[in-house]
DNA sequence: TCAAAAGTGTTCTTCGTACACCCATGA
DNA sequence: TCATGGGTGTACGAAGAACACTTTTGA
């Protein structure tokens, strides 16, 4: 039973972006303080006396990465009694999902660097972090199969094949083509343009399409029956 | 940004009981001290320095209320700066099932009661108390459609409308029963038994049934899809 | 004999899934 | 002309959803 409580409550994101060079990125900084000095970490740190835990998230991650994100989901409290060698600190954690090339990346005095890693490609991270990144990517994950996907995550004109590969990425396995599309357009929350693609190599060029932000938030809202 | 921190982390437990006679039901303790005196509440509490959060609630549960329960799952963290009048405290919130049957409810110093409510007939609780149940009642309606529910709720054997009753109480909807066995029957997490049910009133007795607890665990792990 | 609860099957529709060939473009 | 990626339809099987009458028992 507790005498006088000592322990810190921090915040930290995991924030997930998607280029179809890059895949599926997390966002990560480079520590440049004790404990963990230049080791890889997510963005966070403590909350504030009287600060609302959103805001505390998106404090941390606009000074340390320069990145703010419309939209943030808590994920879990990580609160083992030895995750930081210092003191207790019981993580409270959000999740939420970005295009990287809207914002440049900046470093900070809290933060020696900050840069996207591709989720196949995450060295050991400080503190549980590692787990943090693994329960977020489950979420996202299980959260795909119940809610459209994308819209955060995609230039405004795509062509579809960029929505799929998305979801490969995701889910990282295969996707029929024909049953997908299929799948993804009876929801109606897509708009074909009558615009082509630019393609880069060789190729058909394919229609750009976009959101219908309208019913893609609606379906958000409603949930939606996803099997891909 | 904080200076010092000081702000407090603590626990609390929704557990969900079941009996056919009064439907789905929420564990709660009357306060004994300020705030919220005499007040209806969450068991749950302060958490120790270098206690794990499952130690802390599994803690409070049992002090309070005298309940042990074998499986608690996160739910997730309240953290709004003037959730508690007093300082500010945060609460990373569990919530669990149990038979309510298996325990003798007991008061202590720190609860001057404690009581099954049915999930409909809730007052007004302390803090925001009654947004974490309402929390919690979502998760458990969504949990149940893709993971088996039942084991931990109803006692070893029980008619077969039992457990449709408890779906119902669960999802708060009317259930198609030959849908539901049909459905149920499939997964094979049922054996039927022998015995019938002994009836209290009119009616055709049932065959009793138990679970299978392997296939159960097994179909929690796995996970299962169970549209009702 | 009546009221209460249990037991039981069929049909329709929707959805998931597997699967292969032609088209437009740049090199 | 070839390599690359885009675009498209069908057929099968599984599962969800709607739906009503008979049986057993206690009162």
């Amino acid at each position: 039973m507790p005498g006088l409580q000592d322990i810190k409550v921090a915040v930290d994101a995991v924030v997930f972006g998607y280029t179809s060079k890059e895949g599926l990125s997390v966002l990560l900084i480079k520590r440049n303080i004790e404990p963990f000095k230049d080791v890889w970490a997510l963005p966070g740190g403590l909350v504030g006396n009287d600060e609302p835990l959103e805001d505390a998230v998106q404090r941390e991650l606009k000074e340390e990465t320069g990145v703010s994100i419309n939209y943030l989901e808590q994920l879990y409290s990580f609160g083992n009694p030895n995750r930081d060698p210092r003191n207790r600190v019981i993580s409270i954690t959000y999740y939420g999902l970005v295009k990287p090339d809207a914002f440049e990346l900046k470093a900070d005095t809290d933060a020696g660097d900050a840069r996207w890693f591709n989720i196949k490609n995450i060295g050991q991270l400080a503190f549980d972090h590692n787990d943090i990144i693994s329960a977020a990517h489950n979420r996202l994950k299980s959260k795909i199969l119940y809610e459209p996907l994308g819209f955060e995550l995609l230039e405004g004109k795509f062509p579809f094949s960029e929505l799929e590969k998305l979801y490969m990425a995701v889910l990282d396995r295969p996707i029929d083509r024909r049953n997908f599309k299929k799948k993804v357009t009876k929801f109606g929350f897509l708009e074909e343009t009558n615009e082509k693609q630019s393609l880069d190599g060789a190729g058909r060029p394919g229609n750009l399409f976009k959101f219908n932000e309208e019913k893609y938030y609606q379906l958000k809202k409603d949930g939606i029956s996803f099997e891909i």
